[in-house]
DNA sequence: TATTGTTATACTCTATAACTATA
DNA sequence: TATAGTTATAGAGTATAACAATA
């Protein structure tokens, strides 16, 4: 028996509760956000890590990987493996720097710079999906009122 | 010889690409507020899933552990070390029953209900603090901005 | 037969320490 | 001595299968 009296409770009101919060509103649609972007990407074989470690290689070639790691906000460590898994697939090569014989210069094969411009193209569509019925200005108030919560948020460190 | 040039990549405009991307804002803004509140939990001992747990008990008394599961999205053996953690620490009891024994009623103890009150006010004191500087309204819009984002992404489910 | 809570397990993500080769 | 990349590892978070008790 699947009858859902004996407690009354309501799901629909039971998280009223988490919904006082703007962080709940935010989290939950950073998930919605993110998880159809893992399924859009998926097609194409990449994860969200990597797609973003591509765009960033093939927007600034030679990047290293210290420095990919830095604005990717991962460990070292991590990247490792992500960029592994880019080399494995031929679509980034790892060149020795000349002048610096401990760095890897990143740069995208042909074949990388093939897959990542479908892939962009998903994500652009993606993009222009989930900001259907919203005006320009409403997608840049978004973006405005989460710097300004960000920037709320960044003096804490200490 | 930590000279930055060699290659000269500026990182503040690295992330460009990225940052075309509304769910790019939307996930640094999230975890943003996410590892605040880590942070504005840990001298309650409470991690975001204890505290949200712990929440939705002391707001719905009774509650059953299917449907804190369900409400807090959550799979069932996630959830028992959770409930575990919380009872443990004398927060919350495991009721049984009577016309199912089966199930547990989840209530919490006082002990429960002293914490909570004590890191509910640091968590409404935390979100005061990350909307600062925004109107009610500019609250309003962002929740409902969030809102439209989440629904326009509902439908691809097959 | 189905459901509640549970155990065991596995897979991803993330974080730290320590190594190597170069500087 | 310090840095770039690497390895190994450990800790969260999350997901599935299978079990015992009960419906």
């Amino acid at each position: 028996m699947s009858e859902p009296a004996a407690q009354a409770i309501h799901l629909e009101t039971t998280d009223a509760v988490l919904q006082r919060f703007v962080g709940y509103h935010i989290k939950r649609t950073s998930n919605a956000i993110l998880s159809d972007l893992a399924r859009v990407l998926k097609p194409f074989d990449l994860r969200i890590t990597t797609y973003s470690a591509l765009a960033l290689i093939i927007e600034n070639p030679g990047l290293r990987q210290s420095q990919l790691a830095q604005v990717m906000d991962v460990e070292r460590p991590n990247l490792v493996v992500l960029v592994d898994a880019l080399e494995q697939r031929d679509l980034i090569v790892r060149d020795r720097v000349a002048s610096d014989r401990r760095a890897y210069a990143l740069r995208a094969t042909p074949e990388g710079h093939t897959v990542y411009a479908a892939a962009h193209d998903a994500v652009v569509a993606q993009d222009r999906r989930l900001l259907h019925g919203l005006t320009d200005e409403q997608r840049q108030t978004l973006i405005d009122l989460a710097a300004v919560i960000r920037s709320n948020l960044e003096p804490p460190k200490p």
